[in-house]
DNA sequence: CGTTAGCACTCTCGCACCTTGGTTGCTAAA
DNA sequence: TTTAGCAACCAAGGTGCGAGAGTGCTAACG
């Protein structure tokens, strides 16, 4: 549909417009790039282009500008060929991050580091929510005959815990009872198990109150989205970024972001769809005050345990490099 | 030193400038607060403070600005008679958070939301240092023969946990009588005591490579300032305030805080001194690129364990408020 | 001596105005 | 279909001017 030329001066336009951040004109884009044809022709080509909803003017007599719709021709043409070809992502990012810590906080927190760094945009990354595992081991530590601490493990190496106040005093050994009994029970189910299973069953045991209690803060344990173990690095990056150079143009972007709830939702359908990163630009995002950032999120995790690695940008980002970097922090996360 | 009227007229003029953020001038003085004198006498004071440093004019012939210094004296006076003489600290705060949730986390991200709403600055809660309770139980849980975790209780519910990679197979045996010795040796320690008995003795149950490996671990635990455990909420309440409106003046202020290390030494005089709540204003911040914001700080709970709930503005803040609520914060975050 | 009124002075801010540089769209020619 | 030339356009930046706000000074007053 689009001429093969036509393709080249938006892609060019695309570029050019990332690195300089000021809207590009037809001689410009002539003299930055070996177009091999003339200003005017570029100009009828920039005019077709914008017809097609691809770019636009700020104002009359400016250069050009991608329009949320350009930039997503621009990034499935890299998502179909330009990646697929160099498969290395991003050298450098994976340097820096061989031999992390294998405290997996840790890991997260140096990898959203790495991230914000080398894209110059906001990072973000949530860990699993917590126990898409199974459970390995649960402990009950008493802190005093009216509270405990329950600590759940899961095979994969994460750890949750809670504290639990009981309505009247409990010795260890029922606690210990119950530490027992609540193993038995429960080692080797996924949280999704367990829900299904308390939801059905009857097992006699849970009419112990003090069992009943405990189960319903482990149930609470497993399900917790978990907001604090997300890390988010690089709002100074973003702060660099010349469209953040008003700070009203970011307040909007930092509410939603410092809202967990909407943060959360914001990467509901990160995994679906065919690809293995998401690309969502401007106004393609739920909420319509990311109109003017996007997003390029990817999961990780083993099995369908569902962290997130993201990055979070103007729409003017260089999507190549954001995307290459979400995925070597994505098989960096994987094999931890 | 500083007359009466003159030191009413300082106060008066810098509730004026935390309310509008404008300079003021001996009109708008006189016009908004009953000094009983004219504009005339007004401006031979703001003349004197000017010289003796309060306060200071942005340009010939704009009104007065508070200095850093003229700041000061208000909080001191704040900090010696207001805040004295009303006890209950910010009753909207108390309310917001009564039962709130038991969970250290949950309660930590709660205050720090309701500290940077009710003051419109950036809060921080940062949990107290890991352990300086003392340790009330130590769980090793095998995740494979080349893995383990090890999870450290303290006695005021806090749990700390790590994972540890060996460098030959641990059966299950070892990794349970690793866990009886670990617990009879340190339980009832504190993180010092350990630090300090390792040092000085020779135990002989530390020959064993393994006890010797975990015990490394755990000190490693209890020592990690333990930077995923701060919340910080507010910057977009930060973003509102009008010195923020231009992204170049909270550059600077976002690097010193997205960067761990500095921000934690930024807190590390905030327990010394009478005064049981820190106030550093502008310039007396360590990080010249601090200087135009402000910090109210203070420890929070039991004993010597080094949490610190802090608020931070600019130096334009409403310090009265601010401190109210890092107290009120303060005396919801110790009665767990 | 402290306080007050009057007045000249200073400086920022906002507005209008102009210039300049870069870009477009159109037309006609290759 | 491509190219060259040309007129028109518009944001950005600089200049000049008037209004407004505030000061500092001086002289008068109690």
């Amino acid at each position: 549909m689009l001429s093969e030329r036509r393709q080249r001066v938006l892609r060019a336009l695309i570029e050019d417009y990332i690195e300089y951040a000021l809207p590009v004109g037809s001689r410009t884009l002539t003299e930055r790039h070996r177009l091999g044809v003339s200003p005017a022709t570029v100009r009828n080509d920039l005019s077709a282009l914008e017809d097609a909803g691809f770019i636009q003017q700020p104002h009359t007599s400016a250069g050009r500008v991608p329009t949320d719709a350009g930039y997503r021709t621009f990034v499935d043409e890299l998502l179909s060929s330009g990646l697929a070809e160099e498969e290395r992502p991003h050298p450098a990012m994976m340097d820096e991050l061989r031999g992390a810590a294998c405290e997996l906080d840790a890991l997260m927190e140096r990898t959203s580091a790495a991230l914000a760094r080398l894209t110059d945009c906001l990072s973000i990354v949530m860990a699993p929510s917590v126990f898409a595992g199974r459970i390995r081991q649960i402990t009950l530590v008493s802190l005093s005959v009216w509270q405990a601490i329950i600590i759940v493990v899961a095979d994969d190496g994460q750890v949750a815990n809670r504290t639990v106040t009981f309505s009247e005093e409990v010795t260890s050994d029922e606690l210990a009872a119950a530490q027992n009994l609540l193993n038995r029970l429960l080692v080797g189910q996924s949280a999704r198990d367990v829900r299904r299973s308390l939801d059905a069953s009857t097992i006699e045991a849970l009419r112990d109150p003090l069992v009943q209690l405990i189960i319903d803060e482990v149930v609470e344990c497993l399900g917790v989205s978990d907001g604090n173990r997300a890390h988010s690095l690089g709002i100074s990056s973003l702060l660099r970024q010349p469209e953040f150079s008003d700070a009203k143009a970011l307040l909007p972007v930092m509410e939603v972001l410092e809202d967990d709830e909407v943060l959360l939702h914001t990467f509901d359908d990160t995994v679906e769809g065919g690809s293995p990163v998401m690309v969502r630009i401007g106004r393609e995002n739920p909420a319509s005050e990311l109109a003017g950032i996007s997003i390029v999120a990817c999961p990780y995790g083993r099995g369908d345990s569902e962290g997130v690695v993201a990055v979070i940008g103007p729409t003017r980002m260089n999507y190549g490099n954001a995307i290459r970097a979400v995925r070597a922090a994505q098989s960096v996360l994987c094999d931890d």
